[in-house]
DNA sequence: TTTAAAAACTAATTAGCGTTAGTTTTGCTG
DNA sequence: CAGCAAAACTAACGCTAATTAGTTTTTAAA
């Protein structure tokens, strides 16, 4: 009946896959069926498939996109001359600005990962691996350097993932508390602490 | 075939549960089936029903037994007369104990809450709003004290909860680092921060 | 050893899923 | 306006799901 509407730019198997993060947010993965995301498409089942493979794909194409993505930007933020709290203070505005950004797809990513197949699941946790070590990189760099604190990186990295990611919170609840003022007091927690 | 084994305590349905605690985690509750759930049980999938209701009510069962369990632990602290900053390591040492001890429960109540059917899907989300307002309670009266940094309290809650919860990925690691060390270095980033 | 309840089984029902096949409509290009 | 590819449609296939009905086996007490 109706026709897909791409709004002038992107392709509709983006229209398709953006209307999938949505509903794979709030149904999960297992739960949400095509012809569900069909409707909110606008359109018949079937006709998905003109455009897209399977709806395995769909969960593809939202991890790979935020992997990449984060990948990218630690890999730039290593190369750079910067101390490494400031380092790490980009790392953090910069999670904080793609879960402002790109919640969707995002919370995709880090919560249905595990109904990619193979090899896409493998591929995908190497790549949230050689992330992590990259932090765990940064921390130990800061540790010898005597920036910061001689505790475990590995503790300190799950930390701070754990702490971006909780984010995810703050979407419920984004009158209450700018994201100027979420940045300012999550780095100052995370690097000064919670004691005065 | 077999019969379900009690090992002497708890009742059948309390293996049931143990065993949907794990299959959840690890598939998630859409994805997962009452004949796999059976057949780790070690019995044909309508059997579970003479001793189960239904699907949902084994995700019930699981998700309100970890949330009665914070809330109880949380109403003890408060009414202990404890340092603002001991009571708030106290609970960051209850979720780690937690953590380590009734992992399956505890991820799947996280994660596949939202599968819960009304009215007990908005008892639980009260539940944890509860608990997150206990939080917000004992950090801002911290505040007040002075023995806490004034920034957002709700901003600290949201960011000492996901660090708790981040020790999901500590449970992929467990060789890595023991209880000990874990406990005292996510303690110390926390109240004290990443700088020197 | 009889008996009755508890708990297992087999078979079937109903419903929804992802996807394919085949057909029709749409909209651009000559 | 003719023709053709893109993209929509309807119908249906093959599976798997949770659950129920009806029956048999097991367990333990009288």
């Amino acid at each position: 009946m109706a026709k897909i509407k791409t709004g002038n730019n992107g392709t509709k198997k983006a229209v398709i896959v953006q209307h999938a993060a949505m509903l794979f947010k709030s149904k999960s993965y297992s739960a949400s069926s095509m012809r569900e995301l069909a409707e909110r498409v606008g359109v018949e089942a079937p006709s998905l498939y003109n455009h897209i493979g399977s709806k395995s794909e769909l969960l593809q194409s939202i991890c790979f996109t935020v992997g990449n993505t984060f990948i990218n930007q630690i890999e730039q933020i290593a190369n750079s001359d910067d101390s490494i709290v400031y380092k790490i203070e980009t790392v953090i505005r910069f999670h904080i600005s793609m879960m402002a950004e790109n919640f969707d797809e995002i919370y995709v990513a880090n919560h249905e990962w595990k109904h990619l197949k193979e090899p896409y699941l493998s591929d995908f946790l190497n790549i949230r691996r050689n992330y992590e070590k990259s932090l765990v990189q940064l921390i130990t760099a800061g540790i010898e350097n005597k920036e910061l604190q001689a505790i475990n990186p590995y503790v300190a990295v799950l930390t701070i993932l754990s702490a971006v990611r909780g984010l995810e919170f703050w979407q419920r609840n984004k009158k209450n508390i700018s994201k100027q003022e979420l940045e300012n007091d999550m780095l100052n927690l995370l690097l000064r602490g919670l004691i005065k």
